[in-house]
DNA sequence: GGAAACGATACGCACCTGCGTATGATTTGT
DNA sequence: ACAAATCATACGCAGGTGCGTATCGTTTCC
């Protein structure tokens, strides 16, 4: 992959790279890669409800279904109807679910190291903001 | 989208707003993501076999069969018998192939740089190669 | 010169994805 | 208080994708 293709096949590129080398990872936590993003999404903050979950992690809403039924199932996150809303259901990490994704996501950033070995910090830190600008640029 | 997410999220994030907005500049020039990419391998150098063409573009080698027939169609590559392995057919762009896939590069090109904007030159550059070390890397 | 490997092609299968529909519970607007 | 909108959930459909299999022509290797 040469540095002047287009960014977008550069971006695919270093995305298909990176989730390779983190399948692995995610496995041997017992995780699949949307199961880590809810648990990354929560991580963040509970959310309010399911539709507004899934459009923060961009998955499909009526698919979230079984995939939180499997990460409640194991006792990572919990539902709990709204108190103001009793149609929506709050969801949130239990404290075993912040530690799973706590262990999962620093042995993601180990692979991530590993990928980005050669590249100074200060490119590193480069790469992450221009990455996050391309991310919300309209 | 925030910098200190996983990378593997800031590049799917980067690249999902690219496709985005790339989509229509595809569709205005009558061509789909997956043709576009053969046309781009293509015009880095004919490929020897459509065997190799898929594998360099990652795309799976019977639906490449499909994608090739419908670019050959309207004229933009051609397959060709290799005359010393009569079983592998050689790909390469027509001079319209070429000229139509410049055009839509250029376009491409300028959402990109829509897409970078308020980002340095030195930005845009160490992100480039910042990308290509991480595509490239084991 | 005959067997095994290989490339192009066609086809089918399993999985994932987005999207639309339906239904029951609950809230909101008038 | 009643109609319309909203959320969670279930279900199905169509499109895309990777993977395996089969066939036919061609090449390679004993």
């Amino acid at each position: 992959m040469n540095e002047d293709d287009d960014l977008g096949a550069l971006c695919a590129g270093a995305g298909r790279n990176l989730a390779e080398a983190e399948r692995p990872v995610l496995e041997r936590h017992g995780l699949s890669m949307w199961q880590y993003v809810v648990l990354t999404a929560l991580a963040a903050g509970s959310a309010p409800s399911q539709l507004v979950l899934a459009q923060q992690i961009r998955y499909d809403k009526t698919r979230l279904i079984a995939l939180l039924d499997a990460l409640e199932a194991e006792g990572l996150v919990v539902r709990e109807p709204d108190p103001a809303d009793r149609r929506a259901r709050v969801v949130h990490l239990t404290r075993e679910g912040a530690t799973r994704h706590a262990a999962v996501r620093s042995a993601i950033r180990e692979v991530e190291d590993r990928k980005l070995a050669g590249l100074p910090p200060e490119v590193r830190q480069v790469l992450r903001s221009a990455l996050a600008h391309l991310a919300n640029s309209v």
